[in-house]
DNA sequence: CGGGGGGTTGAGCACGGTCAAGGGTAGTGG
DNA sequence: CCACTACCCTTGACCGTGCTCAACCCCCCG
C-alpha cells in the first residue's frame, strides 16, 4: 500500500494543483468576508450572479436541473474555487450553487468587478488560473460520465475528492476525511441511481478499497482505489490524424 | 417552426455567447498567425503546452484517453476558442487537440504569457472569459452525459454544435451547416457507441428533426429539436436545502 | 477493379434503472 | 426518558436502454 502522501503526488493529475501540498492563497482585490450556513444558496439557476465568490472554507454544491427535475451536480467547490463568474459577463446562471457546511466566502459585487480587473493584473490573472482549474475538474468528470463504468466512476469520484480535500483543508490528514455528502448527492454527480452508488459503495467495501461510513471516508488501499479508478501512468495512445 | 434566428436566441442558454449573433473578436497580445493541416496535432495528452492559442478559423476537437483506449471528446473548439491553457500553469495536458479541418490560429509562446498577462489586463480578462465560456461548454455537456436519454443527448449535442457554427462562423447562414466529423467522433462525445448514435440519427431523421447526411448537418424542425434536445423554458425547481 | 473507411441494420445480452420493502439513526416533542 | 418521525442507507427481483457482435452496403479514391 502506498502512502498517503505518495498517493497526492502520483494523482496529481486527477487534481492539478497550483502549487501541490498547500492551500491556494487568496486572490488579491476589494473582497467582502461573508459567511453561510449549511443548506444557503449562493447561486439560482437563472439568476443573474449579483457577486463573484471565492470559497474560503466549506463545501459548495454545484447543480444544474432539467426542466422535469433531473439534477445534475457538476462541481463539488472547495476553498479556493470560485463561483458566479459567468459567460457571458452579465448574463443568467446555468447552476445552482448551495452550501453543504457552513461556509465563509470572499464576496465581490460584480458592479465593482470590472475596475477591479483593470487596476489589479493579479486579480485577472488569478481569476483566470481558477477557473481553468474548474474547467479541469468538469473535463475530468466528463470523461468518468462517458467513458467509464459505474464502479470506475464512483472509485474515480472519491479519489478525486479525497485528493482534494487534502490539499485544499488544512486540518485533514491520516486515511479518513469528512465528506458532507448523501449517496443521492454522489449519484447526481456520477451520473447513476442512487440505488446503483449504493451497490458500488458495497463492493468497494466488500473489496477492501474504500469504506464511506456516516460522513466519513476512510481509504483502505490506495493502490486498489488508483487501480479501481482508472488512474495509471500515461495513455501513451497519441491522436489518430482524422 | 421557430425562425433560424428565434432559435438561436432562444437557445442562447445552450450556448452562452458574449455578444450573440457575432464573432468574437481576436484577443490583444503578441499573438503569431499560424495555420494547420486537417489532422494536425496541436497538443498531445501529457505533454506540457510550448503556446496557447486562439482558434481564429476551423475546427479542433480535444479529446481524453484512458489508459485502455476509450476516448472522451471534452470540448469542440470553434473560433474563438482558448486551447492550451492549464492549471496549474507549467503543468501537463490531460488532453489532445487535433484539427479536424485545416485551422488557423494565433499562437502566444508560453515563455512571454507571464509578461504578456502583466502589461495587458484585457489579455488577462479576455483569456477569463474564453476559458469561462469552455468551462460552462464542458458543465453542459456533463448534464446530457449524467442525466439525459441517448436521444436526448444526440439532439441536444447537434443543436448545440448548429448554433454555434451559426454564431461563430460568419459564412454561414440557412438551415444546413457543414459538420466535419464521423459519428465516431459524435459517440465519443456524448458518451454512446458509434452504432447507437446512428440508430439515434436514423430516428431523429425519420421524424422530421433532422439529417445528417455526408458531412451537412440539416435542421427540419426547430421546435422538434429543442424538444427533443429537452431545451425548455428554465427549470423554476430551486435548489433544496441540504 | 480492388480496397478501405465510414455508414446501416439486426439479434442477443448485460449493465444499470426501477420498483418494492425494510432497517438504522438522529432529531424532536410529548 | 421515550415514542415518533423523517431522512438516509440497504437489499433484492425484475426490466429496459444501450452495448456487443456480426454482417452488409455504399461511396470515394487508388
Amino acid at each position: 500500500m502506498v502512502s498517503t502522501r505518495a498517493l497526492l503526488s502520483s494523482v496529481s493529475m486527477v487534481v492539478p494543483a497550483a502549487d501541490p501540498l498547500s492551500p491556494e492563497p487568496p486572490l488579491p482585490g476589494p473582497w467582502l468576508e461573508r459567511t453561510f450556513a449549511p443548506g444557503a444558496a449562493l447561486l439560482a439557476q437563472g439568476d443573474v450572479p449579483t457577486a463573484v465568490y471565492e470559497i474560503r472554507s466549506g463545501w459548495v454544491l454545484l447543480s444544474s436541473f432539467l426542466p422535469d427535475g433531473r439534477r445534475q451536480v457538476v462541481d463539488f467547490c472547495l476553498p479556493g474555487s470560485i463561483i458566479g463568474l459567468q459567460h457571458p459577463p452579465r448574463g443568467t446562471s446555468e447552476q445552482s450553487a448551495q452550501t453543504l457546511t457552513r461556509v465563509a466566502a470572499a464576496a465581490l459585487p460584480v458592479s465593482i468587478l470590472g475596475s477591479a480587473l483593470l487596476t489589479n493584473p493579479l486579480l485577472a490573472i488569478g481569476l483566470a488560473q481558477r477557473v481553468a482549474a474548474g474547467q479541469e475538474r468538469a473535463r475530468a468528470l466528463l470523461v468518468s460520465l462517458g467513458r467509464r463504468t459505474a464502479r470506475e466512476r464512483v472509485a474515480h469520484l472519491l479519489l478525486d475528492l479525497f485528493v482534494r480535500v487534502r490539499l485544499r483543508v488544512p486540518a485533514c490528514a491520516g486515511e479518513e476525511i469528512p465528506l458532507p455528502l448523501t449517496q443521492e448527492h454522489l449519484a447526481d454527480a456520477v451520473g447513476l441511481s442512487p440505488k446503483h452508488v449504493n451497490r458500488m459503495l458495497r463492493l468497494l467495501r466488500e473489496h477492501g478499497v474504500v469504506a464511506l461510513h456516516g460522513r466519513t471516508l476512510r481509504v483502505l488501499d490506495h493502490d486498489r482505489l488508483l487501480d479501481e479508478a482508472g488512474v495509471a501512468e500515461y495513455p501513451v495512445r497519441l491522436a489518430r490524424a482524422g
